[in-house]
This record gives structure tokens, sequence and C-alpha cells, in this order.
DNA sequence: CTAAAAACTAAGCAATCGCTTAGTTTTTAG
DNA sequence: CTAAAAACTAAGCGATTGCTTAGTTTTTAG
């Protein structure tokens, strides 16, 4: 019937995440993402829309990469302790291929903001809820905090991993234990 | 000799640091900045040379605007307690003009990252270690803590106002109380 | 009054943006 | 083999970007 696409989808996505993750959404162009999927600008727009179909993608693809750090967190089944390595995790994460790239959804939500496309910053808040969700199912553990205290604790790591993602480019590795030991010194 | 400016700068900065703030710097054009400012492109290039210019002026602006929380953090001379106000201050700072805002010293480290005029980024780092500063000498105040406990706690400041610039653009208020609350309680 | 210097207006520069489209190549059903 | 469908290449679309420049208006010293 017909030709057989060159590429896979998948793996050009992971790529082009990758950049965006990297540059950051806006200062990447369609020609940057041509050159690091290696396909020609009419493949992307025949497989994914526009470029916030990329981007959207780009965003499963980030999903698919942290669990290998998400994955650990829900196994760990420790409660607190699990909690903390996580945010160690987290540093080795934004990190990977020697670049401090920060977390990819807490930049692009920063960058855009109030004028980012509905679509995207509604995939961004997802994203946020999860990340939450998954400190809930783990301050549980401690059978002794109240639900609100279990509350109360998801907010405040919450917003500490937010600050741990542009914190992560500038503080060296005592700096962000510094942090992340006081964090954790009364939860 | 030669014609007046019909302008004031520090007043058309002080817009274009306004708009700055709110969009960020990518996606402020120089077309939004001559509205927003009231004087032409012209007007612009000459009395700042260029967009980043015009940022670097704005930058300032911003120290200028954030001394209002700074002053009193400054003057509390209570140490902890002060900080912590700082804190709530710091969120009703970042709502001003009913936009929530977050910090534009923040924001625009995250949205140029290494790719930005270095410029630019030289500036950002500063005023980071200004805030950074303030903290050390707030603490301080606390005369039981040593040395090393004030540069830590000073980290863990620092991280975790990194976090609630973000944080103030989408939780409600409790959950940035207990943000606050449960971050003092480390302390 | 004259002339020069600076501030203004507005048009327009090259470069880049996201995206499209015309034309070619490859694949496969019939 | 033929024909249609899909994937490819590459050129180019209009819009916008940061910035410049030609030409006019205003100001003030001599």
């Amino acid at each position: 019937m017909a030709r057989k696409k060159e590429y896979i989808e998948d793996e050009v996505i992971e790529k082009a995440m990758a950049l965006f993750w990297r540059n950051g959404y806006e200062a990447t162009s369609v020609r940057m993402l041509e050159k690091e999927m290696g396909i020609n600008q009419f493949s992307i727009y025949s497989s994914f829309g526009n470029k916030q179909g990329v981007f959207l993608e780009s965003i499963k693809s980030y999903r698919k990469k942290i669990c290998s750090i998400t994955d650990k967190l829900e196994k760990s089944n420790n409660g607190i302790i699990g909690l903390k390595q996580y945010f160690y995790d987290f540093i080795a994460f934004s990190r990977i291929d020697n670049f401090k790239k920060g977390c990819l959804v807490t930049n692009t939500f920063i960058e855009l903001g109030e004028h980012g496309d509905p679509a995207i910053m509604h995939e961004l808040q997802v994203f946020f809820n999860e990340i939450r969700s998954l400190m809930i199912t783990n301050l549980k553990h401690d059978k002794s905090k109240s639900e609100k205290m279990v509350e109360s604790n998801a907010n405040y790591l919450a917003v500490s991993l937010l600050g741990l993602s542009p914190a992560s480019k500038i503080l060296n590795d005592k700096q962000l234990a510094d942090f992340i030991e006081t964090a954790f010194s009364n939860l």
C-alpha cells in the first residue's frame, strides 16, 4: 500500500525531549529539532502535528525516563527514608548526560507561565500532581502521621522539590546535601 | 546645545521590568517594550544599547523594588522569626499587581539557563548571593548556631526560597503556609 | 538668526520563527 | 506491470525577531 516510516516515533521523541530539557521550550527551534531527531520537518509535522505536539509527546518520554527513580521510590516502602533518597536520586537524574538541566517540567512551567499553550500547561500540572501523590503514598507508610500531617508534609516536600530543580543548576553537592539533610531533619 | 529627553530612564525601566517579570525574557519583544515603556525603539536602543541592556537595568529596578521586603528583614533583628516573615512577605511580593509572577531572578535564571547572555547570568548569580548573604546575616543573630550550622541553614533557606518562587504560581495560600511552617520547624 | 547636537518618528533591514506545499521516491495491493 | 498511498526532500511561505538608519523636530550656544 504505502511506504514505511524510516524512523521510530518513540526514538525520535526521546531525542526531542533531551533537547527541550537542555534548551527550554522556546529556545528549541523546529530546525534544531530536525537535526537532533534526525528527520525532516515534514516528518515532524506529519507525525506530531506541530511543535506543541512534539513537546506533549516529550513530556510522556520524560515521564518514562523519570520512572528510573520514581519506581525505586514506589518500591522502597520505607516512608521518609525512601523520600530522602529520592531527593538525592533526583539530583543525579537532573544531571544525566553531564548537563545541569534541572527538571523539564519545572523549567517549562516557569518559562511558559500563564501564556503557555493550555494543553501543555495542563499536562505539566498533571505531572506535578503525580509527584505530589507519590509523596503522599510514601508519607502514609508512617502510621503515626495524621491525615492532615501527611497532607502538610506533602505540600512541603513538593515545594522543596520545586526548589531543588533550579538549585541543582547552581549549587554544589555539599550545598545540596545541606538542603536535603536539613529538609528531612524534622519529618 | 541639544534637545532634552522626554522620558525619565528610571521610570521607563520600571515599566520594562514589570513586563519582563510578567512575561519572561524571550517572550517580551522589543515591540512590546516600546508600548509598555511608552517610547520609540530608537530611544530604547540609544538609552540602553540593546534588549539585554534593558534587562540588566530591569534587574537593578527589581532590586530596588524588592527592598520593601529585604529592608524589613534587615531591620527585624530577630533571626528566624524575621526570616519566616520574609518568606510570607515574598509570596505577597510575587503577587503584586495581581499577577502570579514568582521571582524575576529565578524565572530568568531557569529560562535562559546556560545559553543566556553571560552578563545577565552573572547578574542573576550576584542577586542570588545577595539574598543568601542576607540569610546568613539574620541566622547569625542566633548565637547558639555554629558557623557551620549557619552556613548549612543558609543553603537550606536559599533552596527553599527558590522553590517558593514557582510554588507561589500554582499553590494556594494554605499549601504555601504548610510549606513555610514546616520549613521553619526544621531550624 | 544660524548652526550643530541630540531626541524624536517611522520605515525597513537581514535573520529566524513555525509551518506548508510542490514534487519525488518508495512501497504494496491488485 | 500499474496505480495509489504514504514517506520523503527541499524550497519557500508570511510573520515576527532584534536592531538600524534616513529624515525630521526640538533645543541651545554663539
